[in-house]
DNA sequence: TAGCGTTATGCTACAGTTTGCATAACCGAT
DNA sequence: ATCGGTTATGCAAACTGTAGCATAACGCTA
């Protein structure tokens, strides 16, 4: 349900402030960050985001603790794994023919 | 354009004798067994099947030496990423509280 | 109060995937 | 010769995910 890109969502919306920015930043629609937001939302069945609408700038959103601790623990399990990927890869497909 | 369930596949026709029979196996339409293989052919350019249609029970299925080799290796390349995975996961979210 | 940028969400369209149905060819066994 | 079960594929329908457009509410700022 977490992957990394969602992952990079979530760290793109604490950095920009707004998930407006954060979408408009990786390249995606609105909604479909948005949508995907929820997807996780309900999957895991905790909030992500504290957001709020008017205000300074429009309004913002920051991640819940929640998020942040989620992504913190995300970032930690998939660390070495993809070099760990690639490794293997490298030693059962190195020769492979084409 | 290999993954798990691909291989799993794979290795219910070896075990079978037939794709029609690894289908109803892996609980999918055979068209969409079939279309799944040829994607895999097609994209890789190699033959997956050496196949007979016709003759002892209606005809039959078994791979290709390619196509044993590539399951071997994939399977040699993925055992030992779960395990780290599934490791790393349970020592980051074995407490996660739902 | 009017304007602005943001959140939130419904409706719709479009593209890609999956699936159901149909048909043809094949060939050993009866 | 006919039957049965299999491979092979075309075609169209159903389903799914993604994206575009529209609209409403919100609250700071000018």
């Amino acid at each position: 349900m977490l992957s990394d890109w969602r992952a990079d969502l979530l760290e793109t919306i604490e950095r920009t402030g707004s998930l407006a920015r954060a979408a408009e930043t990786m390249e995606v629609p609105y909604r479909t960050a948005w949508y995907k937001l929820k997807e996780i939302e309900e999957q895991l069945g905790l909030r992500l985001l504290e957001t709020q609408s008017g205000g300074l700038g429009g309004g913002r959103s920051t991640l819940t603790v929640e998020a942040r601790q989620l992504v913190q623990r995300f970032r930690r399990l998939t660390v070495g794994v993809s070099e760990l990927v690639s490794q293997r890869f490298q030693a059962e497909f190195g020769d492979w023919p084409r």
